[in-house]
DNA sequence: CTACCTCGAGCTCA
DNA sequence: CTCGAGGTAG
């Protein structure tokens, strides 16, 4: 053996795994036998073992998982993860295109378009810094995500070293974990021989394995990365175009997806897509459509954003599966305002990844459109996230036997009276708080987390409790007793008391909570949170009038007839009072009345703020009245500039438009009082 | 809407 | 072992 000492083989035995695991796992294109890669980690191994200190976290060996997580933390990302804007045809694509050269002022001239497949899977960011993998979190809702770095770790396309050199010192990475087709056939195989459950599809198979705390369970799972972007840069550059960042990002160990191309207008994008439409079923994993981005950056920043989406980027779906299959029956749901919705229940189909066995038919026109009827073969589709839908009826395989789908003339669950308000399409229960489904709802309502957050207070302990009497109103479950519960089916002494301990720890709430617990038509999270501020506490809202009340934010006429029944309701004030008497109770908030100072105002955010995301200061600008363009304009009232805005700033000098830096707008923020 | 993971606790049977 | 509740994802 030669003289190299146990730091010096280990480095050179990392050097050559981490190159033959780009090669196979990168580039698809393996230089070793399995055998000889095998031969190397168990060495690699065995000195590590001999040498613990030498082990380090980016080490081949270190993916095999880790001991189980407590819990997944949450993680806020530093640009939020967008999502992409969708079209569901080849006009849609269109469309966009002629969008874009618009606002490009591009004329005739063809867009280059950076094409690729949408991978069905879970969207990520890896967090690289100084090349090292530091972080990989889930897109949550968008701004907050979950910490899964353990679990990432241990999937071999992720590279937890970067390659070469050249790599900006911090990198995040955006892209999509999936598993293969073969890999989910081969773990369903090992499954079922195992008698296990199995994993429907292959993108839930990825979600679930994602979502294990035992990372050691997460690394026996086939799964792989696939990257399409990035998010985060600090010092360093990237390439002018999106294409090239993909291949720079490839150059440094990431996987990319082997399809991506670049086209030339939007006929080229419809040669893609009509190419990978035809291929689809041939590619090694699931996709549900194709991305299709502006590739130059530079005309991407110039495109800018719409809330939650970037203008330069559009996911093309393809068409939504479809299957057939028996309506069996047609349900009538009563929900928390009395309206009555027709649910069709069918007979179990697999489409689109899922078994659909219900899906709503919406009201009495929808059904009275699809003419659909009891026995009837009936058209069911699942786009994507999309909500199943009963497309059509397949008129000819009507049975004889087939039977129209009849409205009720009084309420299926309580008996009362029905009605069809004038120019609405819903029907509507009339009992109120008579009605048990009514008052299930309303139940289920006001002890959901975002209301008065009752743990333990499920749909079926409020069933039970409805259906044996025990409660009639909201304000009932506060009395109920150890005894009562204990009788319960699957309570037992332990459920009873953590429930009890729950609606106590409920008592003490805040006025909004409060507000949107109760359950008055149309007043949801935000706008209950408007009416807290604007009058502070229960009894000035209460005893406000239509017009104090139409001069909240978010508050139109029908909120404030919804408001107004609901304040002239004796039962309603009633319950309110029982609530306030069994000890619910709440600080009254101070009062912020919206004077909306920039009232008729247009503003322009642009460039990267330091302490909040331009979509907070787009949301702070608007509670003061501004409305916040996406473009400066003669009209524009002021142009909000961060470091390294461009074309808007020239723009804003131009027309003379006054230009505010973040300090200053932090200060016109705090000067109103604005804070969420 | 459906599927998945995790947890606590009740149920069941040895 | 099974159920219900609570959370996540697309």
């Amino acid at each position: 053996m030669t003289s190299a000492t146990p730091a010096q083989e280990i480095h050179s035995l990392r050097e050559r795994l981490n190159t033959w695991n780009y090669q196979y796992y990168v580039l698809d294109d393996p230089q070793v036998p399995d055998a000889e890669y095998d031969r190397c980690l168990r060495r690699l191994e065995e000195i590590e073992g001999a040498h613990p200190d030498l082990v380090t976290p980016d080490s081949p060996t270190q993916r095999v998982g880790a001991e189980p997580l407590p819990a997944f933390l949450p993680v806020r990302h530093a640009l939020p993860m967008l999502s992409l804007e969708n079209a569901f045809d080849a006009s849609e694509l269109e469309a966009f295109d002629a969008r874009v050269r618009e606002r490009l002022a591009a004329g005739d001239e063809d867009i280059q378009y950076a094409c690729e497949p949408k991978l069905d899977g879970v969207a990520v960011s890896l967090l690289y810094r100084a090349g090292h993998f530091e972080r990989a979190a889930t897109r949550g809702d968008g701004t907050t995500g979950e910490d899964i770095t353990s679990n990432v770790r241990t999937i071999r396309s992720v590279p937890l070293t970067l390659r070469g050199a050249g790599y900006p010192a911090v990198l995040e990475v955006r892209g999509e974990i999936y598993m293969p087709r073969e890999g989910f056939e081969s773990l369903n195989a090992r499954a079922r021989e195992q008698g296990e459950k199995l994993f429907v599809n292959p993108r839930n198979a990825a979600a679930g394995s994602l979502r294990q705390l035992d990372s050691r369970v997460t690394a026996s799972r086939p799964l792989q990365m696939c990257c399409y972007g990035v998010g985060l840069v600090e010092d360093g550059d990237l390439p002018a175009a999106h294409a090239d960042v993909l291949s720079c990002l490839q150059d440094w160990g990431l996987r990319i997806n082997a399809e991506s191309a670049v086209v030339t207008g939007v006929d080229g994008c419809h040669a893609y897509f009509d190419n990978m439409a035809a291929r689809r079923n041939r590619l090694p994993y699931d996709i549900d459509g194709i991305v299709f981005k502006v590739n130059e950056l530079a005309l991407q920043q110039r495109l800018g954003f719409v809330s939650r989406a970037p203008r330069w980027a559009i996911a093309r779906k393809f068409p939504a599966q479809e299957e057939m299959t028996r309506l069996l029956a047609v349900e009538f749901q009563v929900g928390r305002t009395g309206a009555i919705t027709p649910v069709a229940r069918l007979e179990p189909v697999f489409v689109g990844g899922v078994t659909v066995s219900n899906a709503t038919l919406h009201n009495a026109d929808e059904v009275a459109r699809l003419d659909v009827r009891i026995g009837d073969t009936v058209i069911v589709r699942r786009a994507g996230d999309v909500i199943p839908q009963v497309v059509s009826v397949i008129a000819e395989q009507r049975p004889s036997e087939a039977k129209p789908v009849v409205f009720p003339q009084a309420c299926p669950v309580c008996g009362s009276a029905v009605e069809r308000a004038e120019g609405e399409a819903v029907l509507r229960c009339m009992g109120g708080i008579v009605c048990a489904a009514q008052r299930k709802a309303a139940i289920r309502h006001f002890a959901s987390r975002r209301a008065m957050d009752i743990d333990g207070l499920g749909d079926k302990l409020v069933e039970q409790l409805v259906d044996a009497g025990l409660v009639t109103g909201v304000a009932e479950i506060y009395s109920l007793t150890r005894e009562q519960l204990i009788a319960l089916e699957r309570m037992g002494e332990k459920s009873a008391d953590n429930l009890l301990a729950a609606l106590e720890a409920s008592k003490s709430t805040t006025l909004p909570r409060f507000i949107y617990a109760l359950g008055i038509r149309e007043v949801g999270e935000s706008t209950a949170r408007n009416l807290a501020r604007h009058f502070g506490s229960w009894e000035a809202l209460s005893a406000a009038s239509e017009s104090q009340l139409l001069s909240v934010e978010d508050v139109g006429p029908v909120v404030a007839d919804h408001l107004r029944q609901f304040f002239d309701s004796p039962s309603s004030l009633a319950a309110v009072e029982s609530l306030r008497a069994v000890g619910v109770d709440w600080e009254d908030e101070q009062v912020r009345v919206s004077a909306q100072p920039l009232a008729g105002q247009t503003w322009v955010v642009t460039g990267k703020l330091e302490s909040l995301t331009r979509e907070e200061a787009k949301a702070r600008l608007q509670s003061l009245g501004a409305r916040v363009a996406g473009s400066v304009s003669a009209n524009t009232n002021c142009l909000v500039a961060g470091p390294g805005a461009g074309t808007k700033l020239t723009r804003a000098q131009e027309l003379d438009v006054p230009i505010m830096d973040e300090q200053e707008l932090l200060q016109l923020l705090d000067e109103h009082a604005v804070s969420a």
